[in-house]
DNA sequence: CGTTGCTTTGACCAGTTGGTCAAATCAAGA
DNA sequence: TCTTGATTTGACCAACTGGTCAAAGCAACG
């Protein structure tokens, strides 16, 4: 969002459409940084480890990105918004166990498909936020919004009377946790795939959780 | 000096009862290794920040703990005990809603009392458990043990039919949510303590999850 | 008082870190 | 083909990393 341009190499900024050789370094850069900043945390990942992952050298690295810290910039940017869009598509005029329920599916879809992206953010969060912390306001906001509705379907009796805020946080914590604890969930249930599992275990759980 | 002992200064194994200056000053290496570790992972951190934390010099410290691995290490094996004490103490004969209940219980105590243990355990999953998988096949047991009592009461009726072992990791997360993503709670809900109603929105969303 | 052994520290070390730079290489259009 | 600009790299740097060591300080006990 809204790229200020301070690429220290004038070749690479934005003015002129990137070239293939570009593109490709560069999401293969972005993928190697999520897959080291998502284990090891900002401070933990080093460039080389991200190079290496990525097949490039360091100096070639930091020939697309200015530095480490931009890397790491450019993972998060995106993230938070992708990780509330499922959020922002709960309608407040849809049936509100569906909607509810098909919020928590797309959580768990994401935890399934995105997990180094999960676990980014986790890693992120854990270490106080330092560089997602303005993003926080708006988050507040959206899930305010949404609180709201679900406290307007409580109040007409269509679900049960609940505190929103912490629906919303159960259903984070339930789907973040398959991502973010993968290791564990699979010693402990020694299965490929926990994740249909999971969905069945969710609904059930929401549905009575939500019944008026 | 090729001492077959593996602590390095001879003066402090364990052989003779540690002095009151050691009690300290050890004591405050590991609540400082706690602070640090937790926040920034095995490889964010560093020895100066955690020597600056427990306000001693580097060396000071490497004469307390032989390496930075050590006070890790030290960090984590008293660690997962404690972590599944309170579920180790759900007992089969008791009412198992209740005995359930209690159990969420306590581990909501514990995310609130102690956060940092909570967020160590964290980065150290995060990161793929590199130097606590040893004990998951323990992890395992105590689980799969718990996991057929609660199937056990399912199977007689005392309460609804669903997967234990998820039961235990809707658990897990929704307590570890709330020390884990401490941060991310607070900018949500601008409150000061968000424990009481999560305690009671927890045993509001269990009540019904396990009611038969 | 002096001795003894625990405690603390400044100086130091080798390896790693994020990052720079000039020079070399490569790709593609004229 | 040659030229031009994009791409890649080896050599390098200052700061930081975990860790060592000998020497100095300190407490307590006889």
């Amino acid at each position: 969002m809204a790229s200020g341009n301070f690429c220290a190499k004038d070749n690479l900024n934005m003015s002129k459409p990137p070239t293939r050789i570009q593109k490709k370094n560069r999401s293969a850069i972005l993928s190697a940084g999520l897959d080291v900043f998502s284990q090891f945390g900002f401070r933990g990942a080093t460039l080389d480890q991200i190079a290496e992952a990525a097949g490039l050298s360091k100096p070639n690295l930091l020939y697309y990105f200015p530095s480490k810290e931009e890397i790491h910039q450019q993972l998060l940017s995106g993230l938070l918004h992708t990780w509330l869009d499922p959020l922002r598509t709960m309608k407040a005029d849809g049936d509100p166990i569906q909607e509810i329920l098909a919020y928590a599916r797309r959580k768990l879809d994401l935890s399934r498909d995105y997990p180094r992206e999960s676990r980014l953010f986790a890693n992120e969060v854990l270490q106080g936020a330092p560089r997602l912390g303005e993003s926080f306001p708006d988050l507040k906001s959206l899930v305010d919004e949404k609180a709201a509705v679900i406290q307007g379907w409580a109040k007409v009796g269509k679900i049960a009377e609940i505190d929103p805020h912490h629906l919303i946080f159960l259903i984070w914590a339930q789907t973040q946790h398959y991502a973010d604890f993968d290791v564990q969930v699979r010693a402990v249930l020694e299965c490929d795939d926990p994740y249909p599992q999971a969905a069945t275990f969710m609904e059930h759980m929401l549905r009575r959780t939500l019944a008026p």
